[in-house]
DNA sequence: GTAATTTACGAAAACGTTTGCGTGTTGAAA
DNA sequence: TTTCAACACGCAAACGTTTTCGTAAATTAC
């Protein structure tokens, strides 16, 4: 087995100091031509190469973000992830992820780990029991100890920190305005609850859409879908309400859906009723992933950029990370959503 | 700023030497009990927390792996991720993910990157780039270094190291059984170019069910899309040979596809050609994703499942790291494949 | 020929730990 | 009172770097 060869090695094979060695590979002309060329010789015949770790003792910084995200099988997550570490890798920086699968107490203590010192600084996107508890102390704490954060997605206004967010409202608002712009008069919503907060806000772009146009809200239209947390658990009774309200009001002429899911259980339920899309009822769903781009007929989508998202992320972290004047006051950054149209609609 | 408070720190404060200070925190009866309980307390209020790297650096490991993956936007890797972060934080140690988004050259600086002393193993799928090339260096080097690795999915037998594949000849093996006993005769195949290992293992299984049954092979019913690099580019091409082959064999009664995309072409096409699914043709295809659970109608397929892929090879690694006994001979894990039916089938 | 300067390198501290060993103090046994 | 073990703690090396400073030897200047 091959062993790593360190600058000490190097030192003692070719009988001069560490010291030597080390400015010699950096080429400092502290060190006589002939014995940096010697010395680096006989490190690049011997594949040297520094060892992290100590650098990041020495330097007091690892080059290392780290992501803590609620799941990473997840379109969205998973492409901002993808975002994440293009810019990372460019900036010579790596990218650990941690998972919290939703949970408060996983979060903490991811958090607590990666801030031993692994990494250089956060990238998050709450968990649903951190947004539940709304108990923020893990965050604050390492923020207090001078590591920087910057939040994306699902964030909680309460935190003073760098953040990525998406415009929930106006992706709404633009998509609603898609289908009156389609001449759809009798817009169903597909929603969460109230405290999932980008259901929430999405929900007030439909709000906001219908009451800028002609039209009129009306809250028979509008499906607040419980949020068991076993999403598929939701999805029979979703399809039942859906099929009723349909029957029961067939002026229905468009479904906005707050994200895929919702709006594949419509898919489902439409063509069971053999009602066609677009021509009779057209669809339309916030988050731009797989499912709508191979359902069929494919969906027309907000896409909520999330490549840009991670993107952005990144380069605010690296940004703080690499300036001196860390008193920077913290800045939000707004990503605006765009629809992107397909076949339903 | 809160700073990180040290041992050095601690030991000022107290006027006790490092030593005592680091013996008291690990309870050490060297230390007396009034000391030890003092300095507990003292750490305790400031929140100690031991620094990783330098731990890293003294113990010579990281207590973190290395994750390869040619990209995290695919279902399939994302759920292998979550498996390994699983197993990966059970046993305490953190996971950092690369990706080499299919190209030989970011993997291997990846590699290197990592296997400067920032981890203590990998666990890596090729990218297409090293497939092709044959060229698998960077891999026998950082083993030669006495890093383990372990290969999931898309391997070489060339590199010796633990590995953990699908077992994708059964699994199609499977699936056209599964077609076969219901009744289906005329079975096409929508495959890869053979160069592609897994379509070309998959082909192998479907060839094999259809000699093991008392049917013919047809070559006729196998169509082998071209792998252009932009996978959204082959899609139309792939409809219309589809649909070509279906009126030019109308005798076809099922359709089998090496992955939820190609048949979700084909869903589109039976459905354009209104075409009943399953009732006419029958559809199954290879991996069990979103696609097939939210497409109309829901895909049966075949489960390769991903999650344990991940958590298997976390498992081989981390036992590997924890064992002295490092010369074990590599091993190869194979997991079986399911089929998960659904209404298309 | 002496002094000043340059050249070329080494010693050592520092980053934050762990740990084997040395040592001064105490108390008890002889 | 002497001897010795037990106790409680500190010293220093080690992990692999970087970097400041010190200093011989060689060169230059006058």
């Amino acid at each position: 087995m091959k062993q790593k060869i360190t600058l000490k090695k190097i030192a003692q094979e070719l009988n001069v100091s560490i010291s030597t060695v080390s400015k010699a590979l950096k080429n400092s002309n502290e060190i006589g031509v002939e014995t940096r060329e010697r010395i680096q010789a006989f490190a690049k015949f011997y594949n040297y190469r520094p060892n992290n770790i100590a650098l990041s003792l020495k330097h007091k910084k690892t080059k290392t973000i780290g992501v803590i995200i609620p799941e990473v099988v997840h379109y969205f997550f998973a492409q901002v992830i993808d975002g994440i570490e293009k810019v990372a890798s460019e900036n010579g920086y790596n990218v650990i992820v941690a998972l919290s699968n939703e949970s408060h107490e996983k979060e903490v203590i991811n958090m607590e780990t990666l801030a031993d010192s692994l990494i250089d600084g956060f990238i998050l996107s709450l968990s649903k029991g951190t947004m539940q508890s709304q108990d923020f102390h893990h965050i604050d704490e390492v923020m207090s100890q001078g590591m920087p954060v910057v939040l994306f997605d699902r964030i909680a206004d309460q935190i003073e920190c760098d953040k990525v967010v998406v415009d929930d409202t106006q992706g709404a608002y633009q998509a609603v305005n898609h289908l009156i712009g389609k001449g759809r008069k009798n817009i169903l919503l597909l929603t969460t609850q109230d405290y999932i907060t980008v259901g929430r806000l999405r929900t007030q772009g439909y709000i906001k859409a219908i009451q800028d146009s002609s039209l009129v809200l009306d809250n028979e239209l509008i499906i607040k879908v419980v949020d068991t947390h076993n999403s598929n658990a939701a999805l029979p009774s979703l399809e039942a309400q859906i099929e009723k309200t349909i029957s029961k009001y067939p002026q229905i002429d468009a479904i906005f859906a707050v994200n895929e899911i919702y709006a594949a259980a419509a898919l489902r339920v439409l063509r069971q009723a053999r009602i066609q899309v677009p021509d009779e009822i057209a669809v339309v769903c916030f988050t731009d992933g797989l499912i709508s781009k191979f359902s069929t007929p494919t969906l027309t989508t907000v896409s909520q950029h999330s490549e840009e998202i991670g993107k952005k992320a990144a380069k605010i972290l690296i940004d703080r990370l690499s300036s001196d004047d860390n008193e920077a006051p913290p800045k939000t950054e707004v990503i605006k959503c765009t629809v992107v149209e397909r076949e339903s609609s």
